[in-house]
DNA sequence: CTCTCCCGGTTTCGACATTAAACCGAGAGG
DNA sequence: CCTCTCGGTTTAATGTCGAAACCGGGAGAG
């Protein structure tokens, strides 16, 4: 994230991360998702110096992923909330999840879990499809350059 | 990802961030997932320092996101090569660039696209469904913490 | 009115991570 | 033998992070 800049590239994996592609934005991001919105309440959730979360936050607030609101009760800060654009990580983090579940936990090791809020029940893994909704084997999709 | 460990965290999106969460991991996976698989082929396609690529390569060996093989053709080389783990993240990939083609382009700009082999046609966006494979928006889903 | 505490940061500074560039050893080619 | 490429490692300069100190405004206590 630091000193290259893929801002102007034509990769979109490269784009998206040189917005949340460093340790704390996607974690403010998820603590956003759960309803987080004041300052301290994300210093105490990540733990991360507040130099930090500060600088992340106005990142974040800059590339529209969150912006500022005055108060939502009658406290005299100003919170923080996901734009529409902000929302739509949380398929990106599901996504982590989901790897993560797969891949980083034992059987039975205590986590958090996305769920249902209907029916309680975890969600479907997420899946890759065609135009059409077929779902897509791993093998199936390759990435094209663009046209000259 | 520097001091900071939630590798044994109750979080699978922060454990996920452990292993893949800095700057370069992602876009060598995403070159993997294009099929490079040696180490100068990774270098110069990122364009990142060769000591961070070399410690990025070695961390991700390590949590078996890649594994090392003797070489493919004659060459006297070994070979990076994705494990069955490391593909899984293709649908972090997948996530990150559906996000970025959606936010961060403007209408018509040259970028890269994923499609369907097949057909040539783009994927269909990905989508977070409930365990009955029905689709649910965004408000239809919560985290909940571990059982005590 | 004054004293104090809490919230939301900013500043400072030492520690650590990243970078570019130089270097290096093994193997291949000429 | 000389040189080139591959796959790194080392080194020195630079940048970033983290902990802690500091700070200003507002609220509440006395």
């Amino acid at each position: 994230m630091q000193k290259k800049d893929f801002s102007d590239g034509p990769c979109p994996v490269a784009r998206t991360l040189g917005v949340v592609g460093d340790w704390w934005s996607l974690l403010i991001v998820r603590d956003a998702l759960n309803g987080v919105r004041r300052f301290n309440d994300f210093h105490r959730g990540l733990g991360c110096a507040k130099n930090i979360l500060s600088s992340r936050l106005a990142k974040l607030v800059e590339h529209g992923v969150l912006r500022t609101v005055p108060a939502s009760d009658g406290s005299p800060y100003r919170e923080y909330e996901l734009t529409e654009e902000g929302k739509g990580l949380r398929l990106v983090l599901l996504a982590l999840r989901q790897w993560g579940e797969d891949n980083l936990f034992e059987p039975g090791e205590r986590r958090t879990t996305a769920v249902d809020r209907a029916s309680g029940r975890p969600l479907a893994p997420l899946e890759m499809r065609d135009a059409d909704g077929r779902p897509l084997g791993p093998d199936d999709v390759e990435v094209r350059a663009p046209a000259p």
